[in-house]
DNA sequence: AGAAACTTCCCACACTCTAT
DNA sequence: ATAGAGTGTGGGAAGTTTCT
């Protein structure tokens, strides 16, 4: 909590020094100057259903936090000159404000255009530019320095060898790396798909050679137009004394700092610079309020073709890209579709089942913050709430606290609380639709598929420590009887005008009618009640004796 | 030729849907 | 019930494009 008002306050500091980079250009993308979004909004929302009206008022609240934070790269495709207020295009490293604007950078308040980094090697300089975040480009740059190691095998001195990739891998081999080993582990690291090891190990190399390799931000841009020029003049007029003094580098010379250094003669670089990447430009902001309508990969791609006429787009540039910039579709649902759906449970009179389907598709990323959702996996503001109101807990309680209470609390399938999906088990109610029969099976009543069934069905019987579905089912019709039999040994029942009506149960008859109105076994009599009973739900025990154990009526004496 | 960023291809895995 | 087709994921490696 308090590490989150410390970034809050810190924002509110920058934004007063005047960092902000305010362009006029709208975050929405807009055609012939109507937002594109809108349509979509109304292309996916049933805007004349309550669900669809409250679904828009929360998107709008989130498009205009989007608005306010400015936290990603503006969409540009006509490559527009992009100034903040002072009209600047750019901030460099001797600018007042760039201090300021690395830490929102870091924070992540600000998506630039791109950027000039420097990677102070021992004293040598590497410059370049990107329009990708740092931490990623510097982890291009030292895999592609192991793979060249790697290829070469060692000969590290032959010519053509990148100066850079050379001084890199000599700091790992001072430091005691085996760079084909190394190179070795993380190609098999990722040929197991053991991500999390392999970044792992790459953030513990970054971590050994930071004593020797820094890499930092020189100068911040707010589009990527200028980065090009400026790359040059930095690799031709490398500002090593202003540099030192500002403390982006802390390199030791004994005092003696040129003023400026070509990078390419006395450097790292091998080129005079100046090459940018394609960088493919996507519509952040709306791919953002794509991911709050519940859409799946195909989906957006197919409305940024349509709507936005954004021809070449491919499916893996825009996953690659949501991945980058939002860290995963995961993330990304969280951040947007997750605050729509916490807004929609808070609304009287829409239920979680139809919030489920009103963002069906979402589930497509098997992966993603609302397929869990689906399983109850995941918990929403009013979840926690409950946990508070119903254990006692103080709102300010740990995460770790909270935790421990999430397992007792009722989960929710397809927006289903669990203990409906038990009564429906009890009752032998019809989980999906076989020919020849006109009974409304749950998979039709919910709308969604067999599969869909079969795994909550198989989710809720492993939460209940059960194997089987059945087991699962003579456990809780083992409980209902019981529990029918302590309070009175009345059940509901629905008489032949179809009204609902209280009937006594007797100690000859008690097994009959449960299985007929509370287990609606279909052919009643063929399913022999007092064997079900005896055998499958009361293991051993006879009529006689489960009526008296846990009947409070008419107890007979044994 | 070199740099940056994009595309293609790959894999393992998980789920849905349809047909049998 | 189950097999198979289809869809989707992340995220790497290798190859390609685009630019200077």
């Amino acid at each position: 909590m308090n590490e989150r008002n410390n970034i809050i306050n810190k924002e509110k500091k920058a934004s007063i020094n005047g960092i902000n980079p305010d362009q006029g250009i709208s975050v929405w993308f807009k055609s012939e100057k109507k937002e594109l979004i809108h349509e979509l909004i109304k292309k996916y929302l049933n805007l004349d259903s309550l669900i669809g009206k409250e679904a828009k008022k929360a998107i709008s609240s989130l498009m205009k936090q989007l608005e306010q934070k400015k936290q990603y790269r503006l969409y540009n495709p006509e490559e527009k000159i992009i100034i903040d207020q002072k009209g600047r295009e750019y901030i460099p490293f001797n600018d007042p404000d760039f201090h300021g604007a690395l830490k929102l950078y870091n924070i992540g308040k600000y998506e630039y255009g791109g950027l000039i980094y420097a990677v102070d090697v021992q004293g040598l300089f590497y410059c370049g530019l990107t329009e990708k975040r740092i931490e990623k480009r510097f982890e291009e740059h030292i895999i592609n320095a192991l793979r060249g190691y790697y290829k070469s095998n060692g000969d590290i001195n032959q010519p053509g060898y990148h100066k850079f990739y050379e001084a890199i891998c000599n700091v790992l081999l001072n430091i005691g790396y085996d760079l084909i080993e190394t190179y070795k582990k993380i190609s098999t690291l990722s040929a197991l798909q053991r991500y999390n090891e392999r970044r792992k190990f790459l953030h513990q190399i970054e971590h050994n050679i930071k004593p020797y390799i820094r890499p930092c931000i020189i100068e911040l841009h707010y589009s990527s137009i200028k980065l090009g020029s400026r790359e040059i003049y930095y690799i031709k007029n490398f500002p090593l004394k202003s540099l030192f003094e500002q403390g982006l580098i802390i390199k030791d010379f004994n005092n003696e700092y040129p003023e400026y250094l070509d990078l390419r003669k006395k450097g790292l670089n091998t080129t005079s610079g100046g090459q940018t990447g394609t960088n493919f430009p996507l519509p952040l902001y709306d791919i953002a309020i794509m991911i709050a309508l519940g859409l799946s990969a195909p989906k957006m791609l197919k409305d940024l073709k349509e709507f936005y006429n954004i021809k070449d787009v491919k499916i893996r540039t825009l996953r690659h890209k949501i991945t980058e910039i939002f860290g995963g579709s995961y993330k990304a649902q969280e951040m947007f579709l997750k605050p729509i759906i916490e807004h929609l449970d808070s609304i009287e009179g829409i239920s979680r089942h139809e919030i489920y389907l009103t963002f069906k598709d979402a589930e497509l990323l098997n992966d993603g913050w609302f397929y869990e959702w689906s399983y109850g996996e995941e918990y929403l503001k009013t979840d926690i709430e409950k946990i508070y109101k119903l254990f006692n807990i103080d709102t300010r309680a740990s995460w770790e606290e909270i935790m421990q209470y999430l397992d007792k609390t009722e989960k929710n399938f397809v927006g289903i609380p669990e203990y409906q999906w038990k009564e429906w088990f009890i009752s032998n109610k019809m989980l999906r639709s076989y020919s020849g029969s006109n009974q409304k099976s749950i998979a039709e009543i919910l709308s969604i598929g067999k599969t869909k069934i079969q795994t909550i069905v198989k989710r809720i019987v492993k939460n209940n420590g059960c194997n089987s579905l059945s087991e699962l089912k003579y456990k809780l019709q083992r409980q209902k009887v019981i529990e029918i039999l302590k309070f009175g040994a009345i059940i509901d029942i629905i008489d032949e005008n179809g009204r609902l009506t209280k009937i006594e149960l007797e100690k000859e008859d008690f097994h009959l009618l449960i299985c007929k109105h509370v287990f609606n076994f279909d052919n009643w009599k063929a399913a022999n009640p007092k064997n079900y009973m005896v055998n499958n739900l009361f293991s051993g025990m006879n009529l006689n004796k489960i009526w008296n154990t846990f009947s409070n009526k008419f107890q007979d004496l044994e």
